[in-house]
DNA sequence: CTGTACTTTTTGATTAATCAAAATAAAACC
DNA sequence: GGTTTTATTTTGATTAATCAAAAAGTACAG
């Protein structure tokens, strides 16, 4: 059985090599995601390799073996549904899940697991529109963009809030820029570095624009609903 | 912050003087509680004495001070009000929610008890029959006699099954051997060393009799209903 | 190319929790 | 009371996870 910093070590990898489009993760990278300095992550990387959950080329970095990936979706799984519960049936706000869920998901058995699916209604994607692995490991690719890559005009939908800072979260929320939301992109600045959006009008959300900084507007993932 | 091996020291230690009703825990006690040698509970001893926990006196024995009293209980607290949990909302079976409970009680936050707690509507005992502490560990004190102390005639209400196998629990569920089922003791043989009980008139449970030997009878707590 | 900056690995040490087995103390027995 | 049994403590070693700091390797700028 692995022991649960083994699990957030394969997590961590696996979410970085999604977040950042690599198929290779620095150990500076991966240290840094941990919170531990390079030489710990050295030493657990070869732990890792040992185990066969990842491949290690020394000086250039790891990658998850197909077991390594199986483990890393199952705690992605257990992550995404420990939020959704928490949301929906425990009534926490989106900015506090994250940090119950990432301690919650290392103690919680797969019977725990498969009844909390199945009391949510076998939800789709958890409280921030991540897709949620099924139990055999398979996960909904969805086409989603940075809010940052979209142009002036642009009509889009809120898809997803890359982001578990829970200041992040609670300024997002405020806005009503939360998953499933319309909006219109009113002002793309790339010398300010920012963008401004404001709600369709359709939608429940406020008509006032909101300006973000292009920092914060790459980690909204959105969906285009067309363009103007 | 307590570790997780030392709250379930502290939990033992406070289990161990309640179920045995004795002031102070030997070493050999604790370690076979624990499922440690003795050498390793005599090393964690003195931990705890150290962190103010237990007071500790060698060759005979520890005891739980004010802290590690406040300590137990919240565990107790968290463990019965994650079984009621598993049980009353995810419908684990009774013999089931005592092993995920003792893992699960480990790593939940204080926020995630007290919804918990409010979700289940603020229940006074689990699913065995015991007592849930309060969040400020206060605990009710029920007197309930353990079903070897009666005597053929009396007639009982089962109060709490103290034991956590789960064979044990299941043997007891086929029979309606649950909290709050009323019986009456038709028959205890000392030389055989069995008791006998079956279902009250008014009760659900079948009438037929049935036999239980008096080292189960004794982690059965019933409480008199009345002597015919 | 070559020297500086950055990344990675190695080394030596620490902490928490554990075991096996030897040493010691207390209790029970006759 | 002396001997045997049982309980407890001590000692020395192990495993998982970590850090700090030294050493080694890689990148890249001029
Ligand atoms: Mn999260
Ligand atoms: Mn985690
Ligand atoms: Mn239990
Ligand atoms: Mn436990």
């Amino acid at each position: 059985m692995p022991t649960s910093t083994v699990e957030q070590y394969i997590k961590t990898i696996y979410q970085q090599e999604e977040r950042c489009a690599q198929d290779i993760v620095q150990m500076k990278q991966l240290s840094e995601a941990m919170g531990v300095t390079p030489g710990t992550a050295t030493a657990m990387v070869k732990h890792l390799a040992e185990r066969k959950l990842i491949r290690y080329e020394p000086r250039k970095g790891v990658r998850l073996t197909a077991g390594g990936r199986e483990l890393a979706l199952l705690m992605v799984r257990r992550h995404r549904l420990i939020e959704t519960f928490l949301e929906n049936v425990l009534g926490y706000d989106l900015s506090e899940v994250h940090e119950d869920a990432e301690k919650l998901e290392h103690a919680v058995s797969d019977k725990f697991i498969e009844r909390i699916d199945a009391y949510l209604g076998f939800p789709p994607a958890d409280p921030h529109g991540d897709p949620i692995p099924s139990a055999e490991g398979h996960i909904a690719r969805r086409d989603s963009v940075p809010l940052d890559h979209c142009e002036t005009g642009d009509t889009i939908r809120v898809a997803r809030l890359r982001n578990d800072d829970p200041a992040f979260l609670l300024l997002m929320k405020e806005q009503h820029l939360t998953p499933g939301e319309a909006f219109v992109v009113i002002d793309k600045n790339e010398t300010a570095g920012t963008m401004t959006v404001r709600h369709d009008a359709r939608s429940r959300g406020p008509i006032t624009p909101f300006t973000i900084s292009m920092g914060n507007s790459s980690r909204i993932m959105v969906e285009p609903t067309g363009t103007k």
